[in-house]
DNA sequence: CGGCTTTCTTTAACATGTTAATTGTTGCTA
DNA sequence: TAGCAACAATTAACATGTTAAAGAAAGCCG
């Protein structure tokens, strides 16, 4: 019955794509005063949020896979950023945690990025934000929908 | 008055990374038995529906920076996908078409694909599925919100 | 015509995405 | 306890994302 696929013009996937474009291009324009990227700024953010954690919980926390995550916790480690510690029970595991230069870069940007984020929701509605959020967390099988 | 982040757990580019995670995992799956990456795979879907097209007008449309379409077009073009020709009357420009083997592995997918689609519809109801896709849009700048 | 600007595209350099293979550890169990 | 499965993290290899700079061609304008 709706066996055809969508124009590109009206496929989700793209629509993904181009909205992630829209709300990433300020945030990145913020970011680019601070010298670090957007996946830096994701991992610094979950690590001041939640504190110290392994390497897993915070790939998962911060939308990374871990390969990408090796890398970019070795670079925030030679940025002076981040320090990482063998867990010494299990020595397979790693603690990654947010040095107070990594606290700062997030302290001095948090109210620019929270301004970024409150003009998309002002314009489009605090309502019908949430919506977004709720309608997009459905699509996520890692909220077990 | 708002002007906190939100949590990473509520955050739009993270609902945003997860979503789209969500979507093209079963896409990518189909695309694996394919040999062609996703980006190669909405390349050839823009060019099946529009037909031959400009390099710009193939990016803009198919949600691509010109330095990656670039390095996608010369892959396509030695799996012999697609064809890239001059203009004759504006040599700084180029057309793109897709071949008899690029259209064909858009048609032996299409069903697939448009399955998964389908399913992701269907699970979410079509009414709030139309609805995700009017608020995407109006996070994208290039639909002039 | 000659120089300047603009436009289309590519190249370069580095960061990340993605999958598969590898390394180092732990834990189970025969 | 030796052997093996399971696990955390890394490495490898290739594709793409991202920004800046470079090339090449067209258009403008004195």
């Amino acid at each position: 019955m709706t066996s055809r696929l969508p124009s590109t013009a009206r496929s989700l996937p793209i629509a993904l794509i181009r909205a992630r474009e829209g709300v990433m291009a300020p945030i990145r324009e913020m970011l680019s005063e601070t010298g670090i990227t957007e996946q830096q700024w994701r991992v610094l953010r979950v690590l001041s949020e939640y504190g110290q954690m392994d390497t897993k919980t915070l790939a998962d926390r911060a939308c990374l896979l871990l390969p990408s995550l090796t890398r970019i916790a070795a670079t925030l480690r030679e940025k002076g950023l981040v320090t990482q510690t063998r867990d010494k029970v299990d020595r397979r595991r790693q603690f990654v945690a947010i040095t107070i230069a990594g606290q700062k870069i997030i302290d001095e940007r948090a109210g620019h990025a929270a301004r970024i984020v409150d003009g998309f929701r002002d314009r489009m509605g605090a309502k019908e934000y949430e919506t977004l959020l709720d309608l997009l967390a459905r699509l996520d099988p890692g909220s077990r929908d």
